[in-house]
RNA sequence: GGGCGAAUGGCGGAACUGGUAGACGCGCACGACUCAAAAUCGUGUUUCGCAAGAAGUGAGAGUUCGAUUCUCUCUUCGCCCA
């Protein structure tokens, strides 16, 4: 039997949809639409096992949905602004532009070698001034709408290479390549007022059924909406302070007050800035960390001040203010009361301060003894303790009513709180899309008028190794308009900005005028699948979904309020991690496998320690390169592999064994081939049954089912029984007609997961167009005889093969005709029996 | 500290709304082919037991004729806030 030549086959097939341009689409109003988008890459050189598995996933959907008669648009492009191709260039001494584009190119070459169903002529780069000028269109227009602003904020500061790190880039509060101490150092930075939309964001995120549930609830975490209320709290020792206002979910417990924590950052710490302990306090509450869990874990801590707060309830009640390291200011109005009997961290700062824990809300409603010493009780319950507020619903009833009172009395004002932030656009770095402002003599900035766009990037070959190229670019960064001196913005955007709009861009790729054109983004848009890596769940995704409300905002011709309908997140790829004696690690291609241990390949006396299956990454040496195993195997191998086993959603499990299994069953589904080719030829004059139609019925529905809800590893085990069903089945003797019939069918069903080989299947046997998925036959798929389970006491003892639909009394007589069964119960003490028609009966004895 | 989720053979994992637990794959064992090996094909493979049988889906309880599936408590692990 001949080898299935997967190198020359593949290559065949790429070649001819390359030619074909078989995936190219254009807007066809008589076909449904389908638009299948996998979060496009960053060009870093090579693809890894990441992109082989999200790109193979959204391959199957696009092909199956494109089989069915849909409409489908399915592009590739590239997220290729961004920092590693200006580390790159400074290390190499090349042009980001030249490093990018090269990656870019090297990249392409390796994704068509995966067979993908990708509409090429619609590739976009995001660095390109074909796409970033758009961007710029963009940012101007959302500056009319007032949705850009610029404000100063904290930046971590290299003061060696003069230049702004990102979070990732501070280790250890150290610059990652200078070494340096980093420091905060405030800047002017532009903002998209994200925050204006959180409403709209948190809300619409209920109309979207087809995200994973995850995703929903990591977005409104971190929007963090929140309902309470301002409370003003008079201070009646100080002349210079005459209230605080505290935010709060809380206001029912306003009779526990303890004290006032105010943030190191509140305003009133200006009244300290030249007290020494003040000072120290504060630098010790930023050496411990400012995240929330950061600040969770410490150990709460507080600088005193004189100042006495007196509660608005009740005037008697006078608590100290503090300012505490738990208090942070971008939160509320960076300042809370303290109720230690009802809040932890409360409690633990009482505790630790010696201040006051008075109990206002009780777990049972007569249970006036309650008290808190060590845990604070967080629960619900009634109030007391409480004056006027005593024996309201705790919280239903008792926030609502204090809250009124609150208002009524203008002690307090209702309030929703978001711990969203604005988003941040601003980054001091060469390699993004440049920010279309001018700053005239006053240093006041200014749009740049739109005829001026696209604003390029100068061209530098070699960056610097300090500061930020485009401040010292003067060519580019002084600008004369009408004879009037401008210097440009030097900032450039966030990458994010980038990804938030490029599947608009997808969707007219070509277009000169705008970054899309209405009638292409109102056929196409909006996404039907989107799929990408879970760690895009919150920033990428909440802001695509904030451009969308911001094109759409003062804008009725842009009605597009979610831009992916659907999202699937797929899981990673692990492998297992090897370490040799000196717990270095090392590479899976650097090891020799005998008698099921592994050796060093260079020297196989050494054993290697195997260590547990973990996401591939290059520190780990646990990586396994794409293009060796499409060189080795084959992509439909590959793709074969990648999707079997683990669900996508989950991560997989790289092995060997395993795509070496992919490999041969390959070969065997060839080889069923080439017997089911010989079988057409042999032309036998009467079908043996009806088993090889039947078969194919069932066969069909259920890969139709599975690739409808993504469970694309069951497929795989699809494929396996439809192999050793057919190979038995195919020899029995069919007629020719029935045989190709079928067996078309089915190779049909094969094209989203190896579309290689059942192309080529295909084409052997003559069937060259009209492919179309096929469609089942409910009414065949009906048994006449059905399996019975039959239980005595809930305990299996027994199957009985009977006709469809039998009643109770006939289905009885069959199981006491069956000694196997009969045996262990007594026909005489039956007290119930329970019937499930066609499928169980229960009998109680 | 908070939120979300998971736990099934030696391993990855199946099991639609509660109804035959372990599909499919890997690994392993045995057999066929072969001088031999590889490849390939066939058979078997939850555990204990010669067998009949019994036990069994992280632990414990509950609901039910019946629970991997529903409820509660606990343990461990993963992810996110980071």
């Amino acid at each position: 039997m001949e080898r299935y030549n997967f190198k020359t086959i593949e290559e065949k097939w790429q070649k001819l949809w390359g030619k074909e341009k078989t995936f190219s689409t254009k807007i066809d109003k008589n076909k449904k639409k389908f638009y299948c988008l996998e979060m496009f890459p960053y060009p870093s050189g090579k693809i890894h096992m990441g992109h082989v598995r999200n790109y193979t996933i959204g391959d199957v959907l696009a092909r199956y949905k494109s089989l069915q008669g849909y409409n489908v648009l399915h592009p590739m492009g590239w997220d290729s602004f961004g920092m590693p191709a200006e580390n790159a260039a400074r290390q190499n001494n090349l042009s980001p532009k030249d490093w990018t584009e090269s990656n870019i190119s090297n990249m392409k070459t390796q994704l068509k070698r995966l067979g993908l169903s990708i509409d090429w002529d619609r590739e976009i780069s995001t660095c390109s001034p074909e796409y970033y000028k758009h961007q710029q269109e963009f940012f101007l227009e959302l500056y009319d709408k007032g949705l850009v602003y610029r404000k100063e904020q904290d930046v971590n500061w290299d003061p060696v290479d003069q230049t702004v790190l990102a979070n990732e880039q501070v280790i250890d509060g150290k610059g990652w390549r200078s070494g340096a101490a980093v420091e905060k150092k405030k800047l002017n930075q532009w903002f998209f007022n994200i925050t204006k939309f959180s409403s709209e964001l948190l809300e619409s995120l209920d109309t979207l059924d087809q995200w994973p549930n995850k995703v929903k609830v990591m977005q409104k975490n971190w929007i963090g909406k929140s309902f309470g209320c301002e409370v003003k709290f008079k201070i009646d020792s100080s002349e210079k302070v005459e209230e605080i206002k505290c935010f709060t979910t809380r206001p029912d417990t306003l009779f526990g007050l303890s004290f006032l924590a105010l943030s190191v950052d509140h305003p009133l710490s200006n009244q300290y800035k030249n007290n020494k302990d003040f000072l120290e306090f504060k630098k010790k509450c930023s050496e411990a960390g400012t995240t929330e869990a950061s600040i969770a874990n410490a150990e709460k801590i507080g600088f005193k001040t004189e100042l006495i707060a007196v509660n608005p309830l009740d005037e008697n009640i006078k608590v100290p203010v503090y300012f505490a390291n738990f208090v942070l200011m971008d939160y509320g109005l960076g300042a809370v009361f303290g109720c230690p009997a009802h809040d932890q961290r409360d409690l633990d700062f009482a505790n630790k301060y010696n201040l006051s824990v008075k109990a206002v809300v009780t777990p049972e409603q007569d249970n006036f003894d309650f008290e808190v010493t060590d845990e604070a009780y967080t629960g619900s319950g009634y109030i007391f303790n409480s004056s006027f507020l005593n024996g309201l619903k705790c919280p239903d009833e008792s926030i609502i009513k204090t809250i009124d009172y609150l208002e009524d009395k203008n002690l307090g004002e209702k309030k929703v709180n978001f711990r969203l932030k604005d988003w941040g656009i601003s980054r001091q770095r060469y390699w993004g899309c440049p920010i279309p402002i001018i700053y005239d003599e006053n240093n006041n900035p200014q749009k740049l008028p739109k005829e001026m766009l696209p604003v390029e990037l100068p061209k530098i070959d070699k960056l610097s190794a300090t500061g930020n190229p485009l401040d010292n670019a003067l060519d580019w960064k002084n600008i004369k308009i009408d004879g009037k001196t401008y210097i440009r913005e030097t900032d450039t955007l966030d990458t994010f900005v980038d990804s938030s709009w490029y599947y608009l861009r997808f969707c007219s790729p070509k277009n000169k005028e705008y970054g899309f054109n209405y009638e292409d983004i109102n056929y196409w848009m909006p996404v039907d699948q989107y799929i990408g890596g879970v760690e895009h769940a919150i920033l990428h995704l909440l802001y695509s979904r904030f451009f969308m409300q911001a094109l759409s905002h003062k804008n009725e011709r842009f009605n597009l309020k979610e831009p992916f309908k659907g999202l699937f997140t797929q899981g990673m790829v692990c492998h297992e991690t090897y370490k040799d004696e000196n717990n270095n690690w090392i590479s899976p291609d650097e090891i020799i496998s005998i008698n099921g241990k592994k050796y060093l390949k260079n020297d196989s006396t050494k054993e290697i320690k195997t260590g547990p299956s973990e996401s591939m990454s290059k520190s780990k040496k646990n990586t396994i390169d794409p293009e060796n195993i499409i060189n080795n195997y084959g992509a439909d191998a590959a793709r074969l592999f990648i999707l079997s086993d683990s669900p996508p959603e989950k991560d997989v499990q790289w092995s060997e064994e395993g795509i070496s299994a992919s490999f041969k069953f390959i070969q065997k589904l060839w080889n069923l081939h080439t017997i089911t080719v010989d079988e057409i030829q042999k032309n036998h004059p009467q079908d043996i049954d009806s088993e090889l139609s039947k078969f194919t019925n069932k066969f069909i529905k259920k890969i139709s089912n599975n690739l409808d809800s993504f469970s694309y590893n069951i497929i795989i085990a699809n494929l396996h029984e439809l192999y050793s069903h057919l190979i038995k089945e195919i020899k029995k003797g069919y007629k020719k007609e029935t045989i190709k019939e079928n067996y078309i069918k089915l190779l049909i069903t094969l094209m989203p997961v190896i579309p290689h080989f059942s192309n080529e299947c295909l084409q052997t046997i003559k069937k060259t167009d009209g492919i179309i998925w096929p469609t089942y036959d409910e009414s065949q798929l009906e048994e006449s005889t059905v399996v019975i389970v039959v239980q005595i006491n809930g305990k299996k003892r027994g199957i009985i093969n009977t006709k469809k639909d039998i009643d109770e009394s006939d289905l009885m007589e069959s199981i006491y005709s069956n000694e196997k069964i009969t045996k262990y119960f007594d026909k005489n003490k039956i007290q119930k029996k329970i019937y499930i028609k066609n499928k169980l009966i229960n009998i109680i004895a």
